[in-house]
DNA sequence: CGACCTTTTGAACGTATTCAACCGATGTGG
DNA sequence: CCACATCGGTTGAATACGTTCAAAAGGTCG
């Protein structure tokens, strides 16, 4: 039923019909029977207080999982944009790279959370996500998404939301790059993943770090050099202990309060 | 006729109905006879390829012009988020203020550019719009926007595109601020401006800043003294010539190429 | 004209980078 | 199963870049 979103409803000027074939061949992408309302990430994925018939449709959107192993991509910089992805597990990183080869991140991505929207604007998308272990993501295409959302007020609505979301989370990043230290900005880097842990249910202060520390680095504007300093003298001032990607933070309160000292 | 506007008709939650009050009872609010199609701004703002009827439909959104002047606000971060505008005339930086007041300006505004998309997502703006010059902006209430793009798919198309293109622009700028140097951050602030300038009808090699060196610095995550020296530095590398706030960009391919150089 | 704001420039300082060496964990092939 | 190669991480020392503090000049506006 779904197989109706590539035959691709909206009057978009860039999401040719030819191009769904890449998004849906795909070896590692399996139909499946949806059930969104009994998805555990449904408050993180979907509008809430709808009714069961608003509900029935915004399952229709999405259309398919899809595995990525380690190390692979979801979507490259480039590629024709098809689908946004919301992540059912695992653990993403988004990159672009400009038009020297400087490769940044720009975001780590886990449960719950949509990729690709980068990609609306141009019709292909402007950054990499790569997994950083074994994920599977749920593939939303677009054309249905918009579809849908013309009848389904709740789901334009979320959309939007999510989209200036997005916005407000990028400026949280400019803001941390234009105006912190080292310090703070490694600090606010742990205590943003510690909350969405803990929203997703896992500890808050105890976690496994998926990323190396040259994209932690690339993420905060700082050499790897640094940011394995930085962990060292937090370790050494008693804030955290780390053992290679294992963080246990020890004392939240401080950590919070280094965000909060000038310069 | 564009006053069913506020009686609201979208199902969102973050809307109620007196607030419309503050937007539109605005002494340097007025409204005005629409004619997005006659606008020069046309192309920048709208969606091409539209029928007559769709024009028609979708010149409803604007719903009334603002004056603002300069040093005052269009909006502030925590006011309740009813409309985005779109830039008629005049200059404008966004910025964010986070926990601690420390403030970091997130762009700079020029005509037929959006702003406000940040409110979206929580119900108020995150961010505040402060007018560099006298401006006028055109209003347009999101539930208008949201209503309307229900039953014109390409106004539907073209908000999304705006959206995610903001997206994208903030990546760009978080590369700039996470992997480059001082000399490039201003190489490419410089030929940022003066792209848009172009694009707009101006001159792509001369033109005046409408922002000081401190709202530079703040933007490009430099201190307002380190953005002067560059300046200097630019000049004397005959790259440029700067006077106060005019700036002549004497070297554009030189100025590109600082771009492609490696640290 | 005078007060104030913005900009420029200098000198000392501090933070993060660079280069380099080393360690430890992981994974592969003999 | 161990040797070896590789990758990721840590640490040190020298350096570079941008900041900070300070002073003064140039503009702008009442």
């Amino acid at each position: 039923m779904a197989v109706i979103a590539f035959t691709n409803p909206s009057p978009s000027r860039a999401l040719p019909q030819g191009a769904s074939a890449k998004t849906t061949c795909d070896s590692s992408t399996k139909k499946f029977d949806v059930s969104c309302s009994s998805c555990n990430l449904r408050e993180l994925c979907l509008p809430t207080g709808m009714n069961p018939e608003e509900m029935r449709r915004v399952e229709q959107v999405v259309y398919a999982r899809r595995r990525v192993y380690r190390g692979e991509a979801l979507f490259h910089a480039g590629d024709t944009f098809n689908a946004v992805y919301a992540i059912r597990s695992g653990f993403f990183k988004t990159t672009v790279v400009d038009g020297e080869g400087r490769e940044q991140v720009t975001g780590f991505d886990m449960a719950g959370e949509l990729l690709g929207l980068d990609g609306i604007g141009a019709g292909t998308y402007h950054g990499n996500a790569i997994a950083l272990e074994d994920c599977e993501a749920c593939v939303l295409p677009f054309a249905l998404i918009e579809n849908i959302s013309r009848k389904v007020p709740a789901l334009q609505r979320h959309l939007h939301c999510v989209l200036s979301r997005e916005i407000v989370r990028d400026h949280g990043i400019m803001m941390l790059l234009g105006g912190m230290r080292g310090e703070q900005r490694l600090a606010a880097f742990l205590l943003n993943l510690s909350k969405r842990f803990a929203r997703r249910g896992y500890s808050a202060t105890d976690f496994h770090l998926r990323m190396t520390r040259e994209e932690i680095g690339s993420y905060l504007g700082l050499k790897l050099e640094t940011v394995s300093r930085l962990f060292s003298k937090f370790q050494e001032d008693g804030l955290i202990t780390v053992q290679q990607k294992h963080v246990r933070i020890v004392a939240m309160e401080q950590l919070e309060q280094l965000l909060g000292t000038r310069h």
